[in-house]
DNA sequence: CTGAAAGCGCTAACAA
DNA sequence: TTGTTAGCGCTTTCAG
C-alpha cells in the first residue's frame, strides 16, 4: 500500500495525505475521509522514504560495548527513555567488547544516515578518533572523556579516591586495588588514579605490586583476589574498579575464610544490584548510569535541534554508599 | 553528498556507483576510481533511499520490557550476535514494562518498514494479539507462547517444577512460592504452575496462601519473604519465580537470622550473576537466554529469507545448578 | 485550502 | 560491462 493508492482509496489527492501526516493545512472533511481509510487499510507511510526527502532520519546509532553488563544496560534505558520521548528512535550496536565493532559500527551509522550517535566508549585508537572525525552528525561519548567532543561522563577518580580515603580512614593501612586494563581510560586509568591520589594524601607509598589487573567479570575479580592474598605483605583493604570485581573478590574471601571487614575491607564502584546481595554487602560508590544516558540523549538532541557543533562536556558526580564490606551496616530498606 | 554528485568526481556514472555498492558487474578501473573517490569524499550511498527502491531495510525491531534485566539483556545479545553477523540492524524498543508501548512499538515498525520483528513479551492482552495479527512482516515471541505465532521459550514449568521437587527430596515439608504476576505467563502462571505440579507429585496440598506475590526486583522479593515469615505456618522451602527475588528474599533472612538452607531452603530461577554471589549463593535452573536470543533472531532470518509464513514453537530446557542455598556446595570454578 | 508536478537519492530494467 | 531511463514512496514547491 502506497501513497497514491491510498488516496485513491481515501478519495482525496496524494498530497492532501501527505498533508495530513505532516500537520499541514487539511480541511475537516478531507481529515475525516483519511482518518475513515486509515481505519480500513491500516496505511502508514514510509519513513524511509519520507527520509529521502526530509533528510531526517529520527533515528540515533547507540554503540554499546556489552549489553548485559548493568552499568551499560543503565545507561541504554536513559538514552531510550528520553529519545522515545521526543520521537527519536534508537539504532543498537553492541560490539561484544571488540573495539574493531566500534569503528564499523561509526561506519555504519554514516551510511545509514542517522541524526546523531551516542557511544558507551571504553578504550580510544587513533583510529577511532579518526572515524569519529569524519563523521558528520552529532556524536556524544558517553563514560570516557575525549578531547575534542561531547561527552558525559562519571567522576571515577573522585569516587576512587574518596572510597580508598574511607577504608584508610577506617584503619587501612595496605590498600591494595583491583582494577581493569588501564587502556581504558574511564573505569581503568581514573580509577587507579583515584586510588594512588588518596594513597598519597594519607602518606602511603604506592607500589605497583599493590594493583592487579583484572576483566569485568566475577570469576576475574576471585582470580586477582587470589592473586593479592597469595603475597607476602596481604592486603588489609581493597579498593574493586567494579563491583562484580568484588563480588568476586567477596567470594573468594569467604572461600579463604578471610573476613570482610575484619581482615579486609572491600569497595566496588558502581552501586550494581550484586553489590547489594553479596556477602556482604559491598560499600561502592553510585554513579549515575542512567541520568548520563538520559543526559547524553538530551545533549545531542540539543545538538541537533540547533545545528550546533559547541562542544560540551558534562560530569556527573557520585554518592558513597557504605554497606557491611567496610563496616557500615547492611541497607535493607527501598533502593533504586 | 549524493549519489549523481559522487559520480561526477569519481568520472562515472550513477549507476556504476550504484553498481558498486551492489555488488554488480563492474570493471577493475571503475573500481578503482570509485574506491579512490570514497577516500577523498566519504562517500556513502543513503540507506533510507535505497530502502524505497528495495523494499529491503535490513533493520529488524526489537521490543524489550527492561533493559537493564539481566534476562532481557542477555536474549538481546543473543539476537545482536546473530544479526549483525548477517547484516541486519537492530531498531530497539525499550517500554519499561508498559504494555501499551509494546503495542505502540509494533505501529511504529509497521511504519518503519522493518523487516521482521522479535518481541520479549511479558503479557499480552488481546489488543497486542489484534495488532500483532495486523504485522505484515515476520514476528518472533521470545520467552512466551502465544497461540499463531513462532515462539522461542523456556521451560518454566518444568524448571519450576524440578527445583520444588530437589527441596522437597532435600526434606521440604511446607513448600512455599515468591510468583511475579500471573498475567505474566511465562515466569508468572507457568512458573506456579510447576510449583503447583510438583507439590502434587509429593502429596503435599496446596494452599493458596503459599504463595506471594512479587515484582522482579530485590526489594520487593525482601517483602515477600517478609510477608511469608508472618504466617503462623512458616515456610521450610521457598521457589522464588527469579535470582533477583531470591536474592532479596535470602536478604530479608538474613537480616530476620534465619538461616539458609538449615531453616529454610531458598530457589531461584534464571541463573543470573545475583544468584552467585548471594550469601548464602542461590540454587537456580538456568535458562538459556542467549541462545534464545540467537535462536529467535535464525528464526526470524529463516522466515524472512524463505518468505514463508509456517508457526515454529521452539522450547529450550533448563540445567539445575545447585548451589548452598538448598544444601549444595558453594560452585566457585569458571562460569559463564 | 488544494492538486499537479517537480524533486529527494537510490535501484533496476533496458538497450547498447 | 556500460549509460540511459524509468521507477520507488514520499514531500514540497507553485499556481490556483
Amino acid at each position: 500500500m502506497n501513497i497514491s493508492e491510498f488516496a485513491k482509496i481515501a478519495g482525496v489527492s496524494r498530497s492532501a495525505v501527505s498533508r495530513y501526516f505532516n500537520d499541514g493545512y487539511l480541511s475537516e472533511d478531507k481529515k475525516k475521509q483519511i482518518e475513515e481509510a486509515i481505519e480500513k487499510t491500516g496505511y502508514a507511510p514510509s519513513l524511509a522514504a519520507r527520509n529521502t526527502s526530509n533528510r531526517v532520519t529520527k533515528l540515533v546509532g547507540v554503540i554499546i560495548p556489552k549489553l548485559s553488563s548493568e552499568s551499560c544496560a543503565r545507561v541504554t534505558e536513559g538514552i531510550s527513555a528520553v529519545l522515545d520521548k521526543e520521537g527519536y528512535k534508537l539504532l543498537l550496536v553492541n560490539t561484544a567488547n571488540d573495539h574493531r565493532r566500534e569503528v564499523e559500527s561509526l561506519e555504519l551509522f554514516r551510511k545509514n544516515r542517522v541524526d546523531g550517535v551516542i557511544l558507551l566508549g571504553t578504550v580510544f585508537t587513533d583510529l577511532h578518533k579518526a572515524v569519529l572525525n569524519k563523521m558528520h552528525v552529532p556524536v556524544i561519548i558517553v563514560g570516557q572523556q575525549l578531547k575534542g567532543f561531547s561527552c558525559i561522563c562519571h567522576n571515577d577518580t573522585g569516587a576512587a579516591k574518596a572510597l580508598t580515603k574511607l577504608m584508610i580512614e577506617k584503619g587501612g593501612k595496605r590498600p591494595a586495588m583491583i582494577a581493569v586494563t588501564q587502556d581504558d581510560l574511564s573505569a581503568g586509568k581514573a580509577r587507579v588514579d583515584g586510588f594512588k591520589s588518596a594513597l598519597d594524601e594519607s602518606g602511603i607509598k604506592f607500589g605497583e605490586k599493590s594493583v592487579e589487573i583484572s576483566d569485568f567479570t566475577i570469576d576475574s575479580g576471585y582470580m586477582a583476589a587470589k592473586r593479592l592474598f597469595s603475597r607476602p605483605l596481604k592486603p588489609d583493604c581493597i579498593l574493586c574498579a567494579t563491583d562484580t570485581i568484588a563480588a568476586g573478590a567477596a567470594l573468594y574471601c569467604r572461600e579463604a575464610n578471610i573476613k570482610i571487614p575484619d581482615d579486609v575491607m572491600l569497595c566496588g564502584i558502581g552501586c550494581a544490584k550484586i553489590g547489594r546481595t553479596a556477602y556482604p554487602s559491598i560499600t561502592t560508590a553510585r554513579l549515575h548510569y542512567k541520568t548520563a544516558g538520559m543526559e547524553a540523549a538530551n545533549m545531542l538532541l540539543s545538538t541537533v535541534k540547533h545545528r550546533d557543533s559547541i562542544q560540551r562536556v558534562m560530569e556527573l558526580d557520585y554518592d558513597i554508599v557504605e554497606r557491611e564490606s567496610t563496616g557500615g551496616t547492611s541497607d535493607i530498606g527501598i533502593w533504586e
